[in-house]
RNA sequence: GCCCGGGUGGUGAAAUUGGUAGACACGCAAGACUUAAAAUCUUGUUUCCGUUAGGAAGUGCCGGUUCGACCCCGGCCCCGGGCACCA
């Protein structure tokens, strides 16, 4: 009989045909559950699975599995990110279309997904390259443009002059083209922005509405925002032109020795014209990659422009120089350099033999020293040098020196975000085509609804040199809807962030071909717990939330925040770093979901560390989590049900053994309920019920409550294990006798069975454990100390000494303190 | 460089509210079964001292708070994630 043998592959092609022809897990909204919208974040079809697929896609199904044994309504969705980058460079490699290439990836990706048993809801997956999705993403973004939320403008690209084309920044390696190695240049190209910073704020505030984050990812969302509280001030140049600047630290204005411009600013350009080196100097900038990282590990490197700004208060001339470390993206693009109390500017001023002028002096005696010859003092503090706001401290001087800004109208106190707008362009081929019309009379005009979806062609020869729609005149010829002369089709895509902002909602009304968005979105949004990497801690996550509030802006659905709770998963490490597309195959569950078995690979995963921690995979645990379901569960229970006829569980009838037995399943129960529900600690679910069937195996005893104990506790092991394990625990559920474990209920613990006649107590003499007493746990203190002198190697510690306190922590803890 | 995390035996880790550090596994060693091997089972396994009883040290490093610190505070080192066109 094949009961008495465990085979992975027979009973998850059985299991997996059973949920299937059942629909074990389509869901709809009519339910009297509580509804519960699990999600973990959707794949980018790179090929096949790799292990941090595997791990987001089990925690997830883990999650979804457990809240159905609670009673709810789960759906539990999958589809596909399905634009992106990497399909153009396998059409380059391989001479693919891209949607060829991505259709192929999502098929054997889907296959592998079956083969693990996730609980989706098959019946809602869409890819975002199907039409009949992007359509709504073209709808929604012709709706923000109508509302002014979109504009375009002027932004840097990182430009490969040999292959002709923008590349990523992924794709500048040490500052060159990763085909051409030509020399990468940055380039102005006009691009569509979203208005995020409008929603700046609201993003900002509603980081503490959500308490199911982790804290750590909104740090991450709030440092990126990024509000500060500062003053724009404008310096008059020599001639009539003005130059602003914004800074946090007004207070420290007296001591502005120098500006500085970022290359990119119309100062800087400006200047260059009659000035070759600056000229030269300004091209050199022009050539790193578009990433504040690599800008912010360059050198410091500056020239001066020549010209002189007035100081709005002294009226001294102060030198504007241009530096390579601004930014022109954020702010003006322009900063006041104090390198007295700034770092960098102290290293720049020393570099280029700048004055260095102390304006701030510590306020209190326990503050650092300053000292400029050695390093920037930059705490708040007292202000001296500074004439008539000397003495004044931060906030005073903040004040006084703003309003007197105000007052000579060169400057405004203004709250300033880092975040900035979502340039949502991009200059590739594999994406959806942003639905705009460019009409030399009328601008720029939104493709009108009737006329939507603007479908991308799939049918193209891929070059690897530009985009082939930015080719295919046919495609981008078109007339304006607005005034019906001959126009121009926008051939840029959009950002696949984009699609990755609302596709949780869409899984809702997935088929929905009258409107992007229904009413059961509003049943299932918000999501009630969003599963993935901790990568998208930003971005995606940040995107998706602002997406959410024009969604709800536009009355597409009601909640204000698109995720409940989050678990922001460490990741999968191979080799010390992300395993990812660019990585390869590496990491392909397949071999031992053949060798050992879906069940084991998850059981593997979930035992190997919490979620939220980073951690090397090693394959070594998939064999031994099989030989643990084999051995210790399958054939346990095989074993127990040879045993045949079971009496019912007569719990006032059990004897001391049995009694302890019960307590460690009911302990166990307990627990997993806890670490499955509230701590999400998988690792330690399957650690507790390893340690209980140790127990049961240890527990010889055939008399009939032996047997029904150890029924319970199988059941027990078999219950929890369930939504990790769910194959192997599906047969075994019914094995015991309990029917389709898809639609059991988690088991109430008995109180009863918690109740301890005794506990053990440590006993410590200055904090160092010097024996263990065995106690009644209500217990009091007296009782407690007299028992533990009874112990000699207690006593020894407390001969001749003065007990000077006793510390006693019922239950846990007894300690002596003596001279 | 900036922002956010992490660091515990040979290895993955546990310790949930400041209260017995190393649960549960892997690996390794010894043993049982076997003609043998595999499989399976049993025992041991932080380091050092000690025959045992027990003792000392120990959670990246240095310092602090506390009766008591893996846990809280300050400083440092190393590793990982993100830095706006990888997704």
């Amino acid at each position: 009989m094949s009961e008495h043998n465990y085979s992975h592959t027979e009973i998850e092609r059985e299991v997996q045909k059973h949920w299937a022809d059942n629909g074990s897990f389509e869901v709809t909204e009519n339910s009297d559950k509580p509804k519960f919208y699990c999600l973990s974040m959707f794949p980018y079809p790179s090929g096949q699975l790799h292990m941090g697929h595997v791990r987001t896609y089990t925690l997830g199904d883990v999650i979804g599995r457990f809240q159905r044994l609670k009673g709810r309504n789960v759906l539990q969705p999958m589809g596909w990110d399905a634009f992106g980058l990497p399909a153009e460079n396998a059409a380059i490699k391989r001479n693919i279309p891209p949607a060829k290439w991505t259709y192929q990836n999502i098929a054997h990706m889907r296959t592998q997904m079956k083969a693990l048993g996730f609980a989706f809801d098959w019946s809602r997956e869409f890819e975002t390259c199907d039409p009949d999705y992007y359509k709504w993403e073209q709808w929604f973004f012709t709706r923000l443009f109508r509302k002014g939320l979109v504009y375009k403008k002027a932004a840097f690209v990182n430009w490969d002059p040999v292959d002709q084309t923008v590349l990523a920044n992924e794709q500048v390696i040490d500052g060159r083209g990763w085909r051409s190695d030509a020399l990468v240049e940055r380039r102005e190209l006009a691009q569509w922005f979203v208005k995020i910073t409008d929603y700046a704020e609201e993003l900002l505030e509603d980081l503490d509405k959500l308490g199911g984050w982790p804290d750590k990812i909104k740090t991450m969302q709030r440092n990126w925002i990024g509000r500060s509280e500062g003053v724009e001030i404008k310096f008059q140049l020599d001639g009539a032109e003005a130059v602003s600047v914004y800074t946090t630290r007004p207070d420290t204005l007296m001591g502005v020795t120098y500006l500085a411009v970022a290359p990119q600013h119309p100062l800087a350009i400006s200047a260059a014209g009659n000035k070759p080196e600056l000229q030269a100097f300004l091209d050199d900038c022009n050539q790193t990659k578009v990433a504040e990282a690599d800008m912010a590990k360059q050198e410091k490197l500056g020239l001066p422009t020549g010209q002189n700004a007035i100081h709005p208060i002294t009226g001294e001339p102060v030198p504007v120089w241009v530096a390579n470390f601004v930014l022109m993206e954020y702010g003006s693009g322009a900063v006041m350099s104090v390198p007295g109390h700034d770092q960098r500017d102290w290293e720049f001023a020393k570099k280029y033999g700048l004055p260095i002028k102390q304006v701030i002096e510590p306020a209190e005696s326990n503050q650092a020293e300053c000292n400029l010859d050695l390093e920037a003092f930059t705490e708040r503090g007292v202000l001296v040098n500074s004439g008539k706001y000397d003495g004044l401290q931060f906030d005073q001087a903040f004040e006084a020196i703003a309003a007197a800004l105000v007052q000579k109208k060169c400057g405004e106190r203004q709250t300033n975000y880092r975040l900035r707008d979502w340039g949502v362009s991009r200059q590739r081929y594999w994406g959806c085509p942003i639905p705009i019309i460019n009409c030399d009379k009328c601008g720029s005009v939104p493709v009108p609804d009737e006329d939507l979806p603007v479908e991308l062609p799939t049918d193209v020869q891929f070059e690897g040199v530009g985009s082939p729609i930015k080719k295919m005149n046919d495609w981008y010829e078109t007339s304006c809807p607005d005034c019906g002369s001959a126009a121009i089709r926008e051939t840029d895509t959009f950002d696949t962030f984009m699609e990755s902002s609302w596709y949780y909602a869409r899984f809702a009304s997935h088929n929905d071909s009258e409107a992007m968005l229904d009413q059961r979105a509003k049943y299932w949004t918000s999501v009630d717990h969003y599963v993935g990497g901790e990568e998208h801690a930003i971005l995606h996550l940040l995107y998706a939330r602002f997406f959410h509030k024009l969604m709800r802006d536009e009355g597409l659905v009601e909640s204000d925040e698109p995720f409940e709770k989050l678990l922001a998963l460490g990741m999968v490490l191979q080799g010390g770093t992300k395993m990812s597309k660019s990585a390869g195959d590496a990491g392909d569950p397949q071999h031992l979901m053949d060798r050992f078995g879906a069940d084991a690979v998850r059981m593997a995963m979930m035992f190997a560390a919490p979620p939220e921690q980073s951690f090397e995979w090693s394959e070594n645990g998939v064999e031994s989590a099989n030989k643990w379901l084999r051995t210790r569960l399958w054939n346990t229970i095989v074993d127990h049900l040879a045993g045949g006829e079971l009496p019912t569980l007569d719990v006032a009838s059990l004897s001391s053994e049995q009694k302890d037995l019960r307590r460690s399943v009911h302990e166990t129960l307990a627990k997993c309920e806890d670490d499955f529900g509230r701590r999400l600690a998988f690792n330690t679910v399957v650690a507790a019920v390893m340690s209980l069937m140790n127990q049961v195996t240890k527990f010889e005893d055939s008399s009939g409550q032996g047997r029904a104990v150890v029924h319970e506790a199988l059941t027990v092991a078999v219950l929890i294990m369930s939504p990790i394990t769910p194959h192997i625990c599906h047969t075994l559920w019914q094995m015991l006798g309990h029917g389709d474990i898809e639609i059991a209920d988690w088991l109430p613990v008995d109180q009863s069975a918690l109740e301890k006649s005794v506990v053990e107590l440590a006993v410590q003499v200055n904090g160092k454990l010097r024996g263990k007493v065995e106690l009644s746990p209500d217990a009091e203190q007296d009782e407690a100390v007299s028992v533990a002198r009874l112990q000699e190697n207690v006593e020894k510690y407390l001969i001749d000494k003065t007990i000077r306190k006793t510390i006693y922590v019922p239950n846990k803890i007894l300690n002596f303190v003596v001279s």
